[in-house]
DNA sequence: GGGTAGTGATCCAATAATGAATAACGATAG
DNA sequence: CTATCGTTATTCATTATTGGATCACTACCC
């Protein structure tokens, strides 16, 4: 009879070592001391009868032996990751927050709304756009402007939203005056920081006002909203946000080319939580009642240019 | 953010009470206490939010939340497998004993081949037919008469086994004159116990001796060879044991129909472990030399009658 | 150079987990 | 009804685990 030891929290600690790649870090992450960690790891490596990690001053280096292992332990996590949904499924998610994630223009929409929440419902919006905390179990449905490649997801359309320039009415004006031609080289821009850049408004503003540096940018919504409401310069906002703003206005209408539909994406597993079967149907009934603030739809119309 | 609260090992021990169905059975089997258990188990049950098993004072039953979470414990547990297959695969098994499982019949055998075995290498031959003790790591590999139906092996024909009717000089002659048509019914006969009615020759057996009550059941081969010698009657045993056995004659020649082919099974991921490969060539070997002695072929042919 | 910020290893007091003993309980047999 | 057996629950002394402090070391930056 072979050893009996327990030995399946050794292995996730091999998967968090081999993420952070120092028992340190690693100590970080799982709230156990460094010490702790790596006899943890020797003694995984005794059962095994293979080293996995060279310790060297600078830091663990796996060893072929654990990267040969590490698929494996990765199988294994995602197991535990499919019993722990398949609890809360069960459990219905009761005395539980129900965490939601959303990219930042979504988040900052639902946060708006939070008072038609229905009472009961503990929820927690947490921004980012990290898909992988759907599977890794770090939230239990997100509200992404785009569809999941990989995973067992169900997936809902909430609506499409939309965005257009603002400025301070002061400045929309001139900027209105410059026409589509050569506002985009003459007039003060605002955009985000690097680290947006991939987002699609980002791209496509960028992409228009080329050689034209942009004079500001914010590291996130709020802040953007912030300068532009201090008349320096004009960027791209969420008409849900631009419109019910009143230091700002348009310059253009909204970007039919920037129009992103907004998905909800919940484990399949987790569909028919109760407490998911709530907070989902919050959700998709506000997208549902306020699919006019988000595709920026007036009663007046005719404000702004038409950009493309 | 959630409990991080390792609980991996208590998904082990969810396991093992869903198997055993009781706090003490489970004890034993896993080498804890009691009360270490249940304390484990009240632990997973407060992160998962379920009660999974209703504690009774004939032992624990399972709720239907418990039902539901087995299944994802269980792929769980294969994970687990895998992983130290792999490793063991790695670690080419040194420092550690290959554990042999072998049928009945091939355990005898190669243990009486045993002295062939060659120096380093550590054996365990286990006497089962449970297909399970491969996957679930209490084996490192397998002699079997069937190929496994599920599962991802390596398998190899090792060469056929052969049997025949033995019985005592003296009781094999006065059998051979009663003719085929009559030793079924009129002689005495000797077979397994109850528990070994699955196997191909004891159905032969007594499908043909029908009425006739065997008057003796062994409930292993020695046992069964011991009886053979005492004259007491005749019964079915492997060539190798019987052709060799001086106290024995052949009653019939090997029976063609009950031929049954020796399989060698090994998990794909253990298939290059340096111990494994010492191990399953010496097997190979000893089969590929000793085909003669397992098919009963003789030099001087022509004992026993033809029965079918 | 000479700090500074990393790394893993080691030691030992504080702590948490453990298990033998026992209690409490229900089922069962006589 | 009583005795016995097999459950889980509880208790508490013992044991094993843990982590803060510290050490030795390396890489890197200024």
């Amino acid at each position: 009879m072979t050893t009996k030891k327990p030995d399946w929290d050794h292995i996730r600690v091999f998967l968090a070592l081999a993420r952070t790649g120092s028992l340190r870090a690693a100590s970080q992450e799982l709230g156990v001391s460094q010490p702790t960690l790596g006899r943890h790891l020797s003694a995984l490596e005794d059962v095994v009868g293979v080293v996995l990690f060279d310790r060297l001053p600078e830091g663990l280096r796996m060893t072929e032996a654990g990267r040969d292992l590490r698929p494996r332990a990765e199988a294994m996590e995602e197991a535990a990751f499919a019993f722990h949904r398949q609890g809360d499924a069960i459990s219905g998610i009761r005395d539980r927050q129900v965490r939601l994630t959303a990219s930042a223009w979504s988040a900052l929409f639902l946060a708006g709304q939070i008072n038609s929440k229905p009472d009961g419902l503990y929820l927690e919006i947490r921004q980012s756009d990290d898909t992988q905390l759907l599977t890794k179990r770090e939230a239990d449905f997100a509200v992404r402007h785009g569809l999941p490649l990989t995973g067992d997801f169900i997936t809902k359309r909430l609506g499409t939203i939309s965005c257009a320039i603002y400025a301070t009415e002061r400045l929309a004006y001139d900027m209105r005056g410059m026409g589509p031609d050569r506002v985009f080289s003459d007039a003060p821009w605002i955009c985000f920081s690097e680290e947006f850049d991939l987002y699609e408004s980002q791209r496509w503003l960028l992409a228009h006002i080329d050689g034209n540096k942009p004079l500001f940018r914010a590291g996130n919504t709020a802040m953007l909203q912030n300068a532009l409401r201090a008349g320096i310069g004009a960027g791209i906002l969420p008409c849900f946000l631009g419109d019910r703003d009143p230091a700002l206005a348009r310059v253009s209408r909204p970007i039919e080319t920037l129009d992103s539909d907004i998905w909800l994406i919940v484990h399949r597993d987790l569909r028919a939580a109760e407490g998911i079967k709530q907070a989902t149907n919050w959700v998709a009934d506000i997208y549902k009642r306020r699919v006019m603030q988000l595709s920026g739809a007036r009663a007046s119309g005719g404000e702004g240019m038409e950009l493309k």
